[in-house]
This record gives C-alpha cells, sequence and structure tokens, in this order.
DNA sequence: GTGAAAGCGCTAACAG
DNA sequence: CTGTTAGCGCTTTCAC
C-alpha cells in the first residue's frame, strides 16, 4: 500500500497538492492534476480512510453505525439494506451491530461506534428511556432512530404508524365477525409493540368489544418459540380467541407451528393476521393477511436523515411516519365457525 | 470526548503509561494504573480505535469486512451473524458489504476495506476467478472464502459439501420412484451451483437415469422472479419433470409461487427439495424436504480462521467442508401420478 | 496555484 | 516501572 507521499514524490509535487487532488479541490493546475492522478494510478494509490477520518473534521468519516436486534430478522435486514444502498452511493461503508435486545451489547457497540468515529449511528432504542443512546445523542453525534422512537429526547426518527397498522388489522378482523381476537404482542419498553397493542386495544373499544386481558400475550420478538407456546395457552381457553393478531413476523411462526401442532385449519378454525409482510407470507397455504412494513424505504429514509443531519447539525429534528398497509389474503377469509361469529 | 493526553496529565503521568494500561501492558505499578484508570472513568476516557489503527502495526485494527450478496437473503444474514458473534466476543466490529453479486460493487467494497485497513475479509467470491478477489489477497490482509471457493489462489475456505447434498437430495427422489426430475440452479460461476448441479447429475448417472438437459434451468440465486418464469416453463414440457430439486431458498420461493399460480398440489402432483433450510419451511403446507446448511456454524468457522490468521500468517491455508443435512419433511411425501413413476 | 509546517490521538522503540 | 522521542498518513492553516 502506497501512501500519499510517495504518490507525491513520484510526482515531484507536494503532499499538500496530492491531498487537494483527492478531495477534488477546486484550485489545482489540471497538467499538476494529470500528473498526480498518474502517480497515482502508477503506485496503485488509495488514501487511507482511517487517516483521513483521523486527521480530518467531523462528517467526513465515510462511515456510519447501524445497530438492530438481530440481522436475521428479515424486516431488520430490510431496513440495513436500505441503510447501505444509501450509503453506498455516497461512498460510505457501514458498520453492521446485532444487538439481541441487550442493553449491555448495545451499549458496547454504541461506544465502539464512537471510537471509530462514525459519522452517525441508526438504530431502534432497546429502551425508550435508556441512557446509553442518550449519551451518544449528547456527544452531537447525529443519531437517527428507526423502527422505534427514543422517548428521552427530540432526535430525528422513521417510524411506521403502528397504531393505526394494528388498528385496521383488528379493524379487519371484527369486520369478519369476529368477537374474541387474541393478540400476541411483546414488551411495551419498544415503542413498536406497545403501540401495535394500543391500535389493537382502540380498535375493540371503538367497535364496542371488551379487552380481555386474558386474550393479550407477551412473547419473545426475537423468535417463535415464546410465541408457540403463548399460542397454545390461547388455544387451550376456555373461551379460545377466533382470531389473532400477532405483532411481528418471527413470533407468527411460532404461532403457525401451534396452530400446526393442534391442527388448527387456517382459516376455517382461526383467522391470523401477522404485522410483517414476508416473502413467504404468499406462498402460504392459506397466504398470510399482512400488515406490510416497507423496511427497505424506512432504511432508506433514516440514511437521508442521518446525511441531511451531517450537512447541517443545525437543522429541526424531524420525525417521518410512514404508512402501514393492510394486505387481505385468505388467511382471515372463509372463517367457518358459526358459534364464534 | 477527551483524549489520551488530557487523561495523562489529569493523573500526573505520560502519555506512554496510559497507552500501557489501556493496552493491559504487563509493568504497570498498580498505583498508577489506579490512578490512570480513575482519570479515564472521571474524563468518560474511551481510547480513539481511529488513532489505535493508524499507529498500530497489522493485525490490531479490531475492524473486519464482510461482503456478501444480499444481507436480505437469509442463507448469508445467519452467515453474517455468525461471524460477527465471534467478532463481538473479540471485541472486533464488522463492516458488512453487499454486493449484488455485482464485480464493480465488490471491487468497490474490497478497496475500501483496505483502506479502512480491517484486519480480514471474509467473502463468498463472485467470480471463482476473480481479479479483484485475488489483488486483496496479494496484499497479505487475510481473507476466507466462505459458502464459495476461490480457483484462482489458495485460501481460507468454509464451505458445505454442495455435491453431497444435491446428490442425497437427488437420490432422495429417485428413490421415491421419480424419473423426470428437474432442477433450478444458478450459472456456474458459482463454486457452490456448479457443485450442486454436479451432484444432481451424479445422482441421476449413478442410478442410469440420462441427464435431460431440457430440465436444468438456470435462474437468479437474488430472487424469485426468473425462478417463477423457469418453473411455468418445466410446466408446460411435453414430459414435464415430477420433482424439482431447488438449489436455493429465493429461487424455492419463486417456483412454490408458480406451483400455486398453476394449482399444482404438492406433493401430489410434484415432489419438491430445497436447499437451505429457513424457518418458514416446516410450516408449510406440505412442510418442505430440505438440504440444511448450517450457515450460523459456517459463518463463526469463518470468523475463526481468519481470527487464526491474524495470529499467524504463516500458517498452511485450510478449508473446511461442513455437511450438509438431508431433512425429510412432506413435500417429497405421497406422490400420486402413477404414470409418473 | 502551490508548498511548509503543524498536528489529529495514539503506540513503539529506546532510554533510564 | 516510567518517560522521551518520533511518527503512522493524512488535512489544514498560513504563507508565497
Amino acid at each position: 500500500m502506497s501512501t500519499l507521499t510517495e504518490v507525491a514524490n513520484e510526482a515531484n509535487v507536494s503532499a499538500t497538492t496530492v491531498s487537494r487532488v483527492i478531495n477534488d479541490s477546486d484550485k489545482v493546475n489540471p497538467d499538476t492534476r494529470d500528473r498526480v492522478l498518474k502517480a497515482m494510478r502508477k503506485l496503485n494509490y488509495r488514501p487511507s480512510r482511517v487517516a483521513q477520518r483521523l486527521r480530518g473534521k467531523k462528517g467526513r468519516s465515510k462511515l456510519l453505525g447501524v445497530i438492530i436486534p438481530d440481522i436475521q430478522n428479515q424486516y431488520y435486514s430490510s431496513i440495513a439494506r436500505g441503510i447501505e444502498d444509501v450509503a453506498y452511493n455516497k461512498d460510505y461503508a457501514v458498520i453492521l451491530c446485532n444487538s439481541d435486545e441487550n442493553p449491555d451489547r448495545e451499549r458496547f457497540y454504541l461506544d465502539v461506534l464512537q471510537a471509530e468515529s462514525v459519522d452517525g449511528v441508526i438504530l431502534p432504542p432497546i429502551h425508550q428511556y435508556g441512557t446509553a443512546v442518550e449519551g451518544i445523542i449528547d456527544t452531537g453525534i447525529p443519531v437517527v432512530c428507526v423502527d422505534r422512537k427514543f422517548a428521552k429526547q427530540s432526535v430525528d426518527t422513521v417510524v411506521i404508524n403502528n397504531k393505526k397498522g394494528a388498528y385496521s388489522a383488528t379493524s379487519h378482523l371484527i369486520d369478519l365477525n369476529h368477537k374474541r381476537i387474541g393478540i400476541i404482542t411483546s414488551s411495551p419498553q419498544f415503542s413498536s409493540f406497545q403501540e401495535r397493542q394500543e391500535g389493537y386495544e382502540q380498535a375493540l373499544k371503538d367497535h364496542d368489544i371488551p379487552v380481555n386481558n386474558s386474550l393479550i400475550k407477551e412473547g419473545d420478538p426475537r423468535n417463535s418459540e415464546t410465541a408457540r407456546k403463548l399460542t397454545l395457552e390461547l388455544l387451550q381457553l376456555d373461551s379460545a380467541p377466533t382470531a389473532l393478531f400477532i405483532t411481528n413476523n418471527l413470533m407468527t411462526l411460532g404461532v403457525l407451528k401451534a396452530l400446526k401442532q393442534q391442527d388448527f385449519v387456517v382459516p376455517d378454525d382461526i383467522s391470523i393476521v401477522m404485522f410483517d409482510d414476508m416473502p413467504w407470507a404468499q406462498i402460504m397455504t392459506p397466504p398470510l393477511t399482512v400488515v406490510r412494513q416497507p423496511g427497505y424505504e424506512m432504511g432508506r429514509r433514516a440514511a437521508e436523515l442521518i446525511f441531511q443531519r451531517i450537512a447541517d447539525s443545525e437543522r429541526e429534528t424531524v420525525e417521518v411516519t410512514m404508512n402501514p398497509e393492510l394486505i387481505v389474503r385468505k388467511s382471515t377469509g372463509g372463517y367457518k365457525r358459526d358459534n364464534e361469529r
């Protein structure tokens, strides 16, 4: 790996001039520039991003940090991909971190990203009132929350209208004459799940259906297993739900397993709606009715906000709320058990 | 962000001593160390990884680069996660790059990773004979190929035994009395798909079934659409296949769409086996017979190899071949069309 | 238009 | 055990 100095020698100019060429500075004689360019090519020179970062000012490190719960969750991989595509077009690279919803791990990575002098951090905060995230915001590093809000402070945020999505999913079930509608949700520490539950409850209330706490279950959003067990519990109930609203894709997998296990046929025996549209939702038998979140677009939007803030740290914080889309497919059609209507 | 020098002043020691404390160097007086530690805490000091990287020697940058085709492919997100978990335990962060199977993008990221002074790069090479990958290997940066081999040079590699996996999948179909078995594969430029096709052909030959080129289709492994169309073509054939071996998860989605579209019932009308086990495979109707690849473990293994090489750049290159597992589920059971047997 | 000098935050000899 | 000196590869004043 050759250095800037070597290029400077080769081209018979000062290091400064080479630097100017690298950075497309205006005032360089075309001839000189050509000479430098040729030397760079000859030596196969690539500027060290590390040195550039150390010396340069904030906002030019060409590095972004992303902390998500788990890249194996397809919703988050869509977001990550959206971010990366925008970053790529700006010549930025992305450090990707998985938190596993573990605050210690989140804090660790927040420290690392700071030590790496990233130009910005994008993340769904684990806790709406977490201190680690607060800390990084205070350092002045641009932060954008995606998927989940941060309640403690004003931050740029990209979220889906969770309440609305949950409301329309639940209303759809109610329109199908369901009265006993269960929900598999997760801890309200996550703003997204809290809001989804609110939307669910609001829909019930608006249709004069009492909220029944025994039909509300909180599972682990990172895997399917707790959801499977909770569904089993729900099915065992004296007055079991005739429909289920499941608040994310991983938990839906667990629900589906439980249903299969108990030989419940969808939608004949029970109707279901899942939050998140997944590639596999359409090829299920029956295809799943879903609330689609535009993960990729959310990622793109979040990245754009980061770059805006890098360019102008003074601008007002914004909160972008994207719209979920209810996609009705067969998993909520043709419900048969008359007594439940 | 406070600096090492500030800590040194605060603790009334030299910068070197602070550096020694940071790096757990042996010879530091416990009292001095305590004083430094206290100063660090007081100033909320975090060493700049950037400066450490610039000054330190190779192999201590605490950064790894990973270039995969697309993080939205769950197989690759498993690999990425495996890598990250190992890296996390060693205090490393990872820069994640998506190549989209685009050699220009692969080259771009290879340059970036080099400019970032990463300690190692993990990737499935896009071309078995690509020059960009060759270039980075020549620089001496540790490289580990995962999922796909690099043919041009000796490199540490972690792969699955693709041929064996494909062989057992195809044999399983043959055991079910299928004679006309189609394959949806992809370009042989990828070592993995090439080997899977070899395994498929070998199985046919070993069972005295002639290889029929009209039953071999090459699709785009990054999405489901070409596979959907190719399946439609296959079904239109005068002597359409009675079974299909599909060489990855994304293309299987396309096949399933085509089947649904044509009202083909699995396994009554056609049997299918997919390479890759996915969370959704079990909850399909019927559950899919699959060849499982331990993506997460492969990622872990690849990361371990990188760290081994960072520690000892002289050791022999190794090629780890992991075993695929055929998991028989209902999508290959109960085939009915007598005439096809 | 171009260069000289200084220094980002840290580690690595080399002394003592 | 601790400090001094030098410098990683680059960008940034400030001159000319």
